[in-house]
DNA sequence: CGCATGTAATTAACGCGTTAACTACAACAA
DNA sequence: TTGTTGTAGTTAACGCGTTAATTACATGCG
């Protein structure tokens, strides 16, 4: 079955939710000098510490060249720091450095706000469907 | 309150979701030399028949910088018609073009197959209950 | 060892995303 | 009519997305 509409296209929906969703992070990214790209790593590596750089690319869905892009911008801010993995000449090793988990830190109550305001919006019951039906897509389909 | 982990980011999640089901539909775009977001357009265009910049770009999710390159683009090889208003000089009224509907048309039953497999997969129940989640989250956001 | 094959990361090229600035036109008031 | 304000598109600048090609290193086979 194809969609109707555009409206019932599950990438065109993806997309809109996502769009509708990063407004409201957007203002406080850009106020801190940090693209989406750049926080999506951080964020991936705060919770790890330590993460090579494929595992690093695939948990922040961002594209190997764009890696290696954001992690010259972050390591220049002195967010991260980048070692060759021991053993393995081609690898590389990826973690957080203070400045990062400050940063990631400071972020914290204004995030809080915004993603409480969405709960309340949308309702704590729905987004958590929501999330439990995205989650099964992922792993369904990758 | 705030996701615990980057599986359960509303932003994260939904991007890791459309990756993955764009990642069937890429090869097909790829093959015709259409782009994600020149796709999107013809696609709303192909609804719409005739609709101003403005509209178009918000419904394809695209913004108007974009909008301007992809209709040069799609201009550029006759998918699409580009006029000025008429009583307003300013607007911008576009009309897909026989070769657009001829491209949309031919990428139908492609289409039709990728999302088969993917409603198969996932569960038709389960899509639809994701895409009424997805059409209240945009509607409550915007 | 020497070579072929495979893998991790980077580079290159081109289009889009994003914000800000700019141009063109419209609406409206004095 | 003229100047002001507002709106629709476009241009500009820079970073990311995407694919393909390239480099650097590892692995395995002879």
């Amino acid at each position: 079955m194809l969609p109707e509409n555009t409206r019932r296209s599950l990438p065109m929906a993806l997309l809109h939710a996502r769009e509708a969703v990063m407004a409201r992070f957007r203002p406080m990214l850009a106020a801190h000098d940090v693209t989406e790209q750049q926080w999506r790593v951080l964020r991936v590596l705060s919770e790890a510490a330590s993460v090579e750089a494929t595992e690093l690319a695939d948990r922040a869905s961002v594209l190997p060249p764009s890696l290696t892009r954001i992690i010259k911008a972050l390591e220049g801010r002195k967010f991260i720091t980048r070692n060759k993995a021991e053993g393995d000449g081609r690898r590389v090793v990826l973690t957080i450095a203070p400045a990062g988990s400050a940063l990631i830190d400071a972020l914290s109550p204004e995030r809080r706000v915004i993603y409480d305001d969405i709960e309340r919006r949308f309702g704590h019951e729905r987004l958590e469907q929501l999330l439990d039906l995205l989650e099964t897509l992922i792993d369904g389909e990758s």
